[in-house]
DNA sequence: AATAAATAGTTAATCGATTAATGCAAAATT
DNA sequence: AATTTTGCATTAATCGATTAACTATTTATT
């Protein structure tokens, strides 16, 4: 059984390959097809079950229809949940989405954008690893569309789609202040990506300004080594001599484990020490306490990134327009 | 800015570019390139940062390196982590992966299985919606190459990648019964899929086998309105007249939403109610005691899913060889 | 010296779809 | 009647890579 081709129908109805081409992207009038043989063509590719091979338009065209979507790690709920938005806004519009996987890794990253190239996507949708600016300086060299999201670097000037990390910490680490928390402590990244910094700076602003901030409460984990980093940071958090009364976590799979340890440790939250998670988590609604946490607009920057990405993509690799899109987060506490 | 292509290259050197894609394919001894040749010719495409483009090759030799993944939800961690793991292991193949969403829709199946037939995958990793059985057999007919998932459908022969879910289940319930529960609660989805049939069947069976089945202690739910069926389901049972000390819960979402629920009755898990749940959470390590699940073999699955499916691809439509693979999943009671 | 074999590279068709350029009737206009 | 316009469809080039078939040159064999 042989692949049916425009060739295929044009045999069959003993017209040209151009007709038949004509006819079926719905270019009969411009092309000139009369409307007889237009519906004669459209019933035979339909008798034949005719699919377009999407290889051949793409090569012939340069455009693919592809877009390559860059994430760090498609388990973790977050980015789950992106890519699934993501994939549904670029299915709206014609694209498909070839995902990888970085895992936190530059090397991986570096193959993996090369194997997107090759595949001629039309444009990328990255969560960059760390130290990762060169190769988003590539993507602007090369003139290729593409969208930062979650993520970004301060002093690239790109198209991307973040959350209002440092206000929305410096919020957070606020809240727990008005709580009554004096002694906050912090566990975050140890790691040199701006989204990241910018949730520690918020929280570090907040208790300076409010005359109460400790450098020794920071505690820095590696996203290798996450649960037992988290351990003994918290170990660490609730064996100082100053008490700890509340702690910021900033991001969804530090607050697991960190609540987690927490519970370990049989520390009562809110009572002991009172916390604030990043993202959201089925897990926080088996426990007998409202955790309270940021929620990222996540549906919301899936849709913007498609946006901006679908609008540089049709400029054309001309007039690329850079758009660096702020969409706030949210302080759920109740 | 141009487009480096093999005539690039072959301009470049005032070769032809049958010359070039010898060389470069590695096929200089075969196709009787110079060694000298040979390493001009990869040199100039170092400089010249070449890189092949995979439509044109795709279109040339009939087959794109891609793998097209049907997903049921992307943003549920069973998935997301099945994803993970296959994207990895086809990138090793040489393959990319294209990830669609059904969100368990019929419809949404149809459509995208499409989509994915028009971009020329070599082949499909589908875990398959309710009632799709007849896009499965489309795939047949067209001697298409793909693996099933997660799920299957028992009157069909075709290459699956399964767990025990039925001995497991039964396993499950056992364990329940040995741990003293005589009042055993189900919560199963309402629905017409065999995995999930399959697992209700094995806590049917072990009831039967201790001679406490009760068909009043089953509660179904459907997936579109999952939070308040459960809900309900576990409303249900714990106000009926006959005290439940047991309750099955058949998949990882159900798990988390009735973990969720007993804990919003405040019933004490497990004096007065004993579970078992399906697939792991991180949730269930923020509870005061260990929740007991079954573990599916993720990795594995998706091992042993790209083993056949590549292992199809490579028989070239002819001998097609269908295995159905089934994996023991793990009771983790400790 | 004549012939065979080995070496090195080219030509041209091909995959399937698109589209600018062109051809050819029939109809409309002068 | 001659010319232009319009309608309808075809021809052929193109995207980039692959590869069977072929050519030309040098080297080896008898």
């Amino acid at each position: 059984m042989k692949r049916v081709s425009l060739k295929t129908i044009a045999e069959q109805l003993g017209v040209s390959t151009a007709t038949v081409s004509l006819a079926l992207s719905g270019k009969a009038k411009e092309g000139r097809v009369s409307e007889e043989l237009s519906n004669k063509i459209v019933d035979m590719a339909k008798e034949l079950n005719y699919m377009p091979n999407t290889l051949a338009k793409g090569l012939r065209i340069g455009k693919s229809k592809t877009i390559g979507l860059v994430i760090a790690d498609i388990s973790n709920v977050f980015f789950g949940t992106l890519a699934l938005h993501i994939q549904e806004y670029a299915e709206k519009e014609g694209y498909a989405i070839i995902i990888v996987n970085t895992n936190e890794r530059f090397d991986k990253m570096e193959k993996l954008m090369q194997l997107l190239k090759a595949r001629q996507v039309d444009g990328f949708i990255i969560t960059p690893t760390e130290n990762s600016k060169e190769l988003i300086e590539d993507l602007i060299a090369e003139k290729l569309p593409f969208v930062l999201v979650d993520r970004s670097f301060p002093d690239l000037e790109v198209n991307s789609v973040l959350i209002n990390n440092y206000d929305i910490s410096y919020k957070s680490t606020e809240k727990l202040i008005q709580q009554g928390c004096r002694n906050i402590g912090l566990i975050t990244y140890k790691q040199n990506q701006f989204h990241i910094n910018e949730r520690g700076r918020g929280y570090v602003e907040a208790l300076k300004d409010a005359g109460i901030f400790n450098p020794e409460n920071i505690e820095e984990v590696c996203y290798d080594s996450l649960k037992s980093d988290v351990d003994s940071a918290i170990y660490n958090l609730i064996n100082k001599k100053d008490k700890i009364d509340g702690i910021f976590f900033t991001t969804n799979s530090i607050s697991i484990n960190g609540v987690k340890s927490l519970i370990k440790n049989n520390i009562n939250v809110p009572k002991e020490i009172q916390i604030m998670c990043f993202d959201e988590s089925e897990a926080f609604y088996l426990l007998p306490y409202m955790v309270p946490f940021v929620k990222q607009p996540i549906e919301q920057m899936a849709e913007k990134s498609m946006e901006l990405l679908i609008a540089n993509i049709k400029m054309d690799k001309v007039n690329i327009e850079i758009k660096q899109c702020i969409i706030d987060a949210e302080l759920i506490i109740e």
